[in-house]
RNA sequence: UCUUACGUCC
């Protein structure tokens, strides 16, 4: 089982986590080895990746045969599954009559709503979880501050920042950039660059929020400035300065820096 | 050998 494990793990994490799966069915065929309750997490992960609905059914199917859904790392992979596929409501019930539940698996569904938009949700169950007497950590907070964002609520925004450093978390980079990226959407640039300016490391995220945030209200001077500064681009900053010129009607700088983008061997999407 | 988190457009 371990060797297969390993296998199976190698390829999840492949360019080609297909073949995984095809291990999958190698293991059962050969019946030397049962999958175990390591073996199902990978597999449930790469169902979501791929969003393999019909196949992460019949997995789950195997996964109550062995009796494995009471293994923690089991059920939230599973509800990380349902998530993916767009189950939010399968997940959700998963989640409620699960024996198990701890916070990865309140993580998961939250998230999950917060990423498919439905703020309302994400937040009921923040209060639930709160209520429920478990600790948020940086994942929760982040799905909370995404959904702040979302909703484009400033004061819900705040709260939870000053909740994140009442509460003694770390701000990690994508908890800062998701601050970041709040702030932006609701309008305050002066909040997004004093988060941008106090953070130690700063990933292409934390620019390229920046970068659009004052691209989006027409401070293209300053997005130019901090996109030129940037020590590394995708195409999604590109998009953002580029998008910005056109939205102020400088078809010709935008045009240039369409040209330029491509002469830095990033592709238009 | 195991599960959750950040950016544009689409």
């Amino acid at each position: 089982v371990f060797s297969w494990n390993v296998a199976i793990r190698g390829y999840s994490e492949s360019e080609n986590p297909r073949e995984s799966l095809v291990l999958y069915k190698k293991m059962l065929q050969y019946g030397g080895s049962r999958p175990d309750n390591y073996t199902y997490p990978f597999l449930f992960k790469v169902c979501a990746g791929l969003v393999l609905r019909c196949l992460g059914h019949e997995i789950l199917g195997h996964v109550l045969q062995l009796g494995l859904e009471v293994d923690i790392y089991v059920h939230n992979a599973l509800i990380h599954m349902l998530v993916w596929c767009g189950e939010l409501e399968a997940a959700h019930k998963v989640f409620d009559e699960g024996r198990v539940r701890d916070l990865v698996s309140w993580n998961s569904l939250i998230s999950g709503f917060a990423r498919s938009g439905q703020a309302r949700k994400a937040l009921e169950l923040y209060r639930e979880m709160e209520v429920g007497g478990v600790k948020s950590d940086e994942v929760t907070m982040i799905a909370m501050v995404s959904t702040c964002a979302q909703l484009e609520d400033l004061n819900l925004g705040k709260e939870f920042h000053q909740c994140i450093e009442e509460s003694g978390l770390t701000l990690t980079v994508p908890l800062a950039n998701s601050l970041m990226d709040m702030y932006v959407k609701c309008g305050n640039l002066e909040a997004a660059q004093r988060i941008f300016d106090n953070m130690e490391k700063r990933t292409i995220v934390s620019w390229t929020t920046m970068v659009m945030g004052y691209a989006k209200f027409g401070c293209l001077d300053t997005a130019r400035k901090l996109f030129d500064d940037m020590p590394e681009k995708d195409v999604v900053p590109w998009n953002a300065i580029i998008g910005g010129y056109v939205q102020a009607k400088q078809a010709k700088d935008a045009l240039a820096l369409f040209h330029e983008m491509q002469a830095s061997n990033v592709k238009p999407d």
